[in-house]
RNA sequence: GCGACUGUAGUUUAGUGGUAUGACAUGAGCUUCCCAAGCUUGUAACCCGGGUUCGAAUCCCGGCAGUCGCACCA
């Protein structure tokens, strides 16, 4: 392997710079876990915040805050106990390991939902041949491993707790609060951003899998029924790079279509989907992600789970890993919301209106139980149920006949009174479904690092420079005097101050040469620099130097702070 | 978890059984100097534990961590 990629020297400018720190490292470090140093955390920050401004300001939908921890029965409930765990098993013949579930695929359909003890009997049964030996009867005991981290809660008879594996289960077991929150109507989203805990086996590729993590995950409740998306129009025309499932098999490359063709052309489930892509799009390439090196690849059947309706992960070209997912964009249909009702018992329904409520003739029957009861006695419950549930047509007659622990029983019709109502019925009862964008933050910002990353030869002399936006660059404005003088040193301090009461993060620097301090803040990605001179002392102006085409342009002091604002805010360096 | 390799300042390096070389970075100062390496000067390291030895960063054993490969990747 070259002996440094671009991956090296991006960790090493980040470890030198102070973004990104092994953690631990004063005990000998521990690997999935990093540290964001200072300028790290002031970019995570400036990136979560753009998120929030497109997801909660944008899209309004709430940001909430759960537990990092959560109890046994959520998990039981969203499949994380079975589901997330790997049960393995090693060949003694050859030392290779195996996904023990994966050896039994097609003996069993749902292999993955067997104990280890199962899957380990079906393996002698079946006598499975080892995959790369070609051994049987050659396999270990299966051993599980759960990816998620456990824990115990209280003292004494301790609760069972799991570090949460994902932010979306604190969001979906709230869904009564929410449905209420947001006055019982659909659509409506809401938000987290957080941490979630991954005991990855062998984590490896940096940041790119770690075992402590952000997300930023929106859960957006729909109608079952209804898929379109109000504001589609606005999103019709962006063009996007997607790479559909139907390509993947003999890489059929990637296609550039407006998202009103993805969805017309069937690419796309729906427009609902489709405008949470664009959605993601614009975030990814706001926060510095290269648009040249992204696309959106569609899961293939086989690795989507089971309920999935769709599912898109947005993914970026790094150097090192290819094409890394860092969103996942699904229609999870009503798979989270129905597990957790029937988990918990509760209602998780809501009512979709209609327009106008509708009138629905029923029949109510009303048995007379002063006949029923002592008549059948300890069966008489049973039996009125079995009434009720009663069809129209079955009620006709002078027996009814009712089913009732696999006896039939003939009531004489006498016993019951029926009569037709009108009732109005307001809507139809759905479980909404969920269209869940998931952000994987730590991933993000890696990208954004590397894609900003360039080196160029200015003057023959190696210049490194990070092209963050000016929106998350760390430092936003850098303050030098010209020379470590104190007749420039005062004004420059007069400068900072005034920057800084206007909200601008500057950092103040008046050592070595200009030139090293102009270098210096270009690989931090500091998008200006404000550079104080002697004509600053006559004329009451300074230079601001651009970053990306170090040129510079001189404006009078007491203009700079609003120029310094307006350039961040449009991202870019402006001469006029 | 398994296998291979590796472990010297912040980074990168030299090194012999007698505690260590240089560079870059960094601190202080000098320099009317606008695009990094001009001058002076300072700070800073042998992964941890045990053994062999008068003496270990160097040899041996164990541990830890990292990198790569296998496997795993909701």
């Amino acid at each position: 392997m070259n002996p440094m990629d671009t991956y090296e020297k991006i960790i090493g400018l980040a470890k030198r710079r102070g973004f990104l720190w092994n953690s631990f490292e004063l005990y000998g470090g521990t690997a999935g876990f990093y540290d964001y140093g200072p300028l790290g955390a002031m970019l995570k920050r400036r990136i979560e915040d753009i998120w929030r401004d497109i997801y909660v300001i944008e899209e309004g939908f709430y940001e909430i805050e759960t537990p990092t921890i959560g109890i046994e029965p959520i998990f039981v409930a969203s499949g994380h106990t079975r589901g997330f765990s790997d049960p393995m098993t090693v060949c003694s013949e050859c030392d290779h390991a195996f996904r023990a579930d994966h050896l039994i695929e097609g003996i069993v359909e749902t292999p993955d939902a067997l104990p280890a003890s199962e899957i380990k009997r079906l393996i002698d049964e079946n006598r499975i041949k080892c995959p790369n030996c070609g051994g049987v009867g050659t396999f270990g005991e299966v051993s599980s491993f759960n990816l998620m981290f456990r824990t115990a809660i209280g003292p004494g008879a301790e609760r069972v707790g799991y570090l949460r594996p994902e932010t979306a289960q604190g969001m979906f077991i709230n869904f009564e609060n929410l449905f209420r929150f947001y006055r019982e109507k659909l659509p409506f989203g809401v938000t987290q951003i957080g941490k979630a805990y991954r005991n990855e086996i062998s984590p490896r590729q940096g940041v790119i899998r770690l075992r402590e993590f952000t997300q930023a995950e929106a859960e957006i409740f729909i109608s079952p029924h209804d898929k379109t998306h109000p504001n589609f129009s606005s999103v019709a025309d962006t063009l996007l790079r997607y790479y559909p499932a139907s390509h993947q098999e003999n890489d059929g490359g990637t296609i550039e279509l407006a998202t009103r063709d993805a969805v017309g052309q069937g690419i796309v489930a729906h427009e609902f989907l489709a405008y949470h892509l664009v959605l993601t799009h614009l975030f990814l390439v706001r926060v510095g992600v290269d648009p040249a090196r992204l696309r959106f690849r569609q899961h293939q059947p086989d690795e989507m789970a089971h309920y999935a309706v769709d599912c898109w992960d947005a993914e970026v070209l790094t150097d090192r890993f290819g094409w890394v997912e860092i969103v996942g964009i699904a229609d999870r249909t009503d798979y989270d919301l129905s597990a957790h009702a029937a988990h918990s018992g509760r209602d998780l329904s809501a009512i979709l209106e209609y327009e106008t409520p509708k009138q629905v003739e029923r029949i109510i029957v009303t048995p007379d139980m002063s006949v029923i009861g002592p008549r059948y006695k300890e069966k008489a419950g049973k039996v009125l149920n079995a009434l009720k549930n009663l069809t129209e047509e079955e009620l006709n007659g002078d027996l009814i006949n009712v089913s009732v622990d696999g006896a039939t029983i003939a009531i004489p019709r006498d016993m019951i009174k029926y009569e037709a109502v009108t009732e109005e019925v307001r809507g139809e009862k759905v479980i909404p479904h969920v269209i869940e964008p998931s952000f994987g933050i730590d991933r993000i910002i890696y990208a954004v690092i590397e894609h900003s990353f360039a080196e160029e030869v200015v003057d023959e002399e190696p210049r490194n420079v990070l092209r963050l936006p000016a929106e998350v660059a760390p430092v936003q404005v850098a303050v030098l005097p010209l020379l470590t003088r104190e007749e420039l040193i005062e004004p420059a301090r007069e400068i900072v101050r005034t920057l800084r009461r206007a909200g601008v993060f500057v950092t103040y620097d008046d050592s070595g040469t200009i030139g090293r301090r102009y270098r210096r803040n270009d690989e931090i990605g500091t998008p200006f620099s404000v550079t104080i001179d002697y004509d600053t002392l006559e004329e009451d102006t300074v230079t601001i130097r651009d970053r990306d085409s170090m040129a510079q342009i001189r404006v009078p002091i007491r203009e700079l702070s609003e120029r310094i604002y307006e350039m961040i805010r449009n991202s870019g360096f402006c001469d006029g």
